[in-house]
RNA sequence: GUGUUCGUAGCUCAGCUGGAUAGAGCAACGGCCUUCUAAGCCGUGGGUCGGGGGUUCGAAUCCCUUCGAGCACGCCA
């Protein structure tokens, strides 16, 4: 379905030609006056200089041949040449119905659809989830969301941290704890036991000792290193015990991850790739693409108009061990070989990106992808506090994810034990546990997402848990609003299936429905841009429309039976967009609040 | 040093492929609950869009310059 623009452009095109103009002055755009008028056309003013001719006077001619269009109900042309344009209620109200009956309200779906694989967990295994983990979970998934509404191939790859440094750490700090264990013994030949031996908790505990021992202690360091490397090598103790972290530490990201309402389609990882390393190191070499250099293994990535340093890609270390750019690397080709994606999006912080743009180069340069592929790296802020440093706790430390989600949920349930006591209503204590969970998601999320994701932006406990004004519960408060409502239409006998819009008859409602046309062309730019904050300001409009209506508005008293229904279409047609919206913003809506 | 992102109201942020009087939210102040959920609605005050130059009929937006801040810069991820 075309956009609501390009259609009433084209009618201004129309009358441009008509006038003896060039249609493509025709352009209509949203109005930045809304006292004055609903859209604009500024095309004269662009034309007058070609025409030799004062703008206002081609505004006036083109604004005559639209004197009995059926688009534009009111053309004014005024100084210095400016169209101000008001659509007619009619052509509004087809365009909303056939939105209605389109699929995806209009949105239009790629001829091609693109194969994209969009890595987004930045998760490491054995180390817990902190607030660092939230934003790229937060944008990666919503980004996910759009990119498959929008009809293209998505697969979401939480590409865990499960080969580096971090595992020699642990399998050092436990030998130092548990020297007993048959993984430590080099002649032991037998089977290794079934059950892990740490829980989730010691293994959260033994990651940051480790590092801190690492940093002070060159002997542990090394001894880490080592183990790093034996590890890789595929030592047969070692391996079993990765597996045991593996497998604890999997079970309880997942469990967080289904907190937040994120879901990834792989559970892949670094050591997936290990055993494809050795064969894409040898033909870099082979190739003349990777030389040695101060005894690591690089390949220039520098192009001749850089102006600024590019420090080499670094394949392998001096010790010969892979990391972090390897497995990416490794893991580009076997994307392409397995899934031949026509994007690949990163989502990570942005301090990573220039060792994207360095990986991305060397894929290239080395023919891992070839000149179709896009790779994207979409590098996320640092969520900061009120100070404006990254975000700590009280105490100074890193915030656990888990305890962030927790706080805000409590603050939630708070806030609506004291709401029923107000109202003197009873609560029922497991929907009240429930919808404070639905309600702190979308407050996280949405806080998070209204921002552009490349900037860094501040986290106020104090700001996020007030849920006033353009936050996630004032979208859910409006939809439950409107779920109200139709319920209780219902009730009184209507069928939603028998409604159909009306033109409107008020200012508000007018405005009401021109958000509602706006929908397509938000999603389709959302997609486009990759940017989910798009959404979250479009559906912070329609919200504000809606309840600007609502309060002027006594719906289900109306006695006109068919304003009545025609209105209820509106409210069914406002609550599908928004929950579609929110959504693919990641978070859903209670029944009530 | 090189590169990069950014600087908009007291605070937090939109707007940036150039258009009329730069918008929200919070905070402050003032109204609106016998009527579809007041987590709401309406109103008031508050800005030399960091500074300076340029391009243009027209600049928060594009270009140059300057000041200020964050971040990144070979064997961590």
């Amino acid at each position: 379905m075309q956009k609501l623009l390009d259609q009433i452009s084209e009618e201004m095109k129309k009358a441009f030609e008509a006038a003896g103009y060039d249609g493509e002055l025709g352009k209509v755009t949203l109005s930045n006056r809304p006292d004055l008028c609903e859209y604009q056309c500024n095309g004269a003013m662009a034309g007058a200089k070609q025409y030799h001719k004062a703008p206002l006077m081609i505004a006036q001619e083109v604004a005559k041949k639209l004197a009995d269009s059926e688009v534009f109900g009111e053309v004014s042309a005024v100084a210095p040449g400016f169209l101000n344009l008001k659509l007619t209620e009619r052509f509004v109200k087809t365009y909303l119905i056939e939105m209605q009956n389109t699929e995806k309200f209009g949105l239009t779906i790629p001829v091609n659809p693109e194969k994209i694989i969009i890595d987004y967990g930045g998760a490491n295994v054995a180390k817990p989830l902190h607030v660092g983990h939230l934003r790229p979970a937060i944008i990666g998934e919503s980004i996910k969301r759009i990119c498959r509404y929008a009809g293209h191939d998505v697969i979401g790859d939480v590409h865990l941290g499960d080969w580096g440094l971090q595992m020699g750490l642990i399998i050092t700090e436990l030998k130092k704890r548990q020297p007993g264990l048959p993984y430590f013994d080099v002649a032991y030949e037998g089977e290794y036991p079934e059950e892990a031996p740490f829980t989730i908790s010691e293994l959260e505990e033994i990651y940051p000792t480790a590092s801190a021992k690492a940093k002070e202690d060159d002997a542990y360091k090394a001894e880490a290193l080592d183990a790093t490397h034996r590890l890789q090598d595929g030592e047969r103790g070692y391996r079993a015990i990765w597996k045991h972290i593996m497998a604890v530490s999997i079970v309880d990201l997942k469990k967080n991850y289904i907190n937040l309402d994120v879901a990834f389609d792989l559970w892949k990882g670094e050591s997936d790739v290990h055993d494809l390393i050795p064969g894409m190191v040898e033909k870099m070499k082979a190739d003349g693409c990777a030389y040695e250099s101060d005894g690591a293994l690089v390949v220039d990535v520098k192009e001749e108009s850089d102006s600024k340093e590019m420090p080499p890609c670094i394949i392998l270390k001096s010790d010969g061990a892979a990391l972090y750019s390897t497995t990416d690397l490794a893991t580009i080709m076997e994307r392409m070989d397995q899934y031949k994606p026509d994007k690949i999006i990163y989502v990570t912080d942005k301090r990573q990106s220039l060792h994207f743009e360095q990986v991305f180069r060397c894929a290239r340069k080395t023919g891992l992808v070839n000149g179709d592929t896009k790779l994207i790296h979409i590098g996320n802020g640092t969520m900061n506090g009120k100070d404006g440093k990254p975000f700590k706790t009280r105490e100074g430390g890193v915030m656990r994810l888990e305890n962030l989600i927790r706080e805000i949920n409590e603050e939630m349930s708070r806030k609506i034990h004291e709401n029923a006591e107000e109202k003197g209503s009873q609560v029922d204590e497991a929907q009240a546990e429930e919808t404070a969970r639905i309600v702190g998601l979308a407050a996280i999320k949405y806080g998070d997402l209204s921002n552009q994701a490349a900037k860094d932006y501040i986290f106020d406990m104090d700001r996020f848990t007030s849920f006033e004004g353009d936050t996630g519960p004032y979208i859910l408060y409006t939809i439950v609003r409107i779920k109200s409502i139709l319920a209780k239409y219902e009730e009184q006998g209507g069928k939603l299936t028998n409604t159909v819009i009306q033109e409107a008859t008020s200012v508000s409602e007018k405005s009401l429905m021109l958000e509602l046309t706006k929908c397509n062309a938000v999603l389709e730019a959302a997609c486009e841009e990759t940017a989910p904050h798009k959404i979250c300001a479009y559906i912070y409009d329609l919200a504000n429309a809606f309840n600007h209506f609502y309060h002027e508005t006594k719906i289900l008293t109306e006695e006109d039976a068919q304003k009545k229904a025609g209105w209820i279409a509106v409210l069914a047609l406002t609550k599908d967009v928004l929950e579609t919206c929110i959504d693919l913003l990641g978070f859903s809506a209670p029944e009530r609040m």
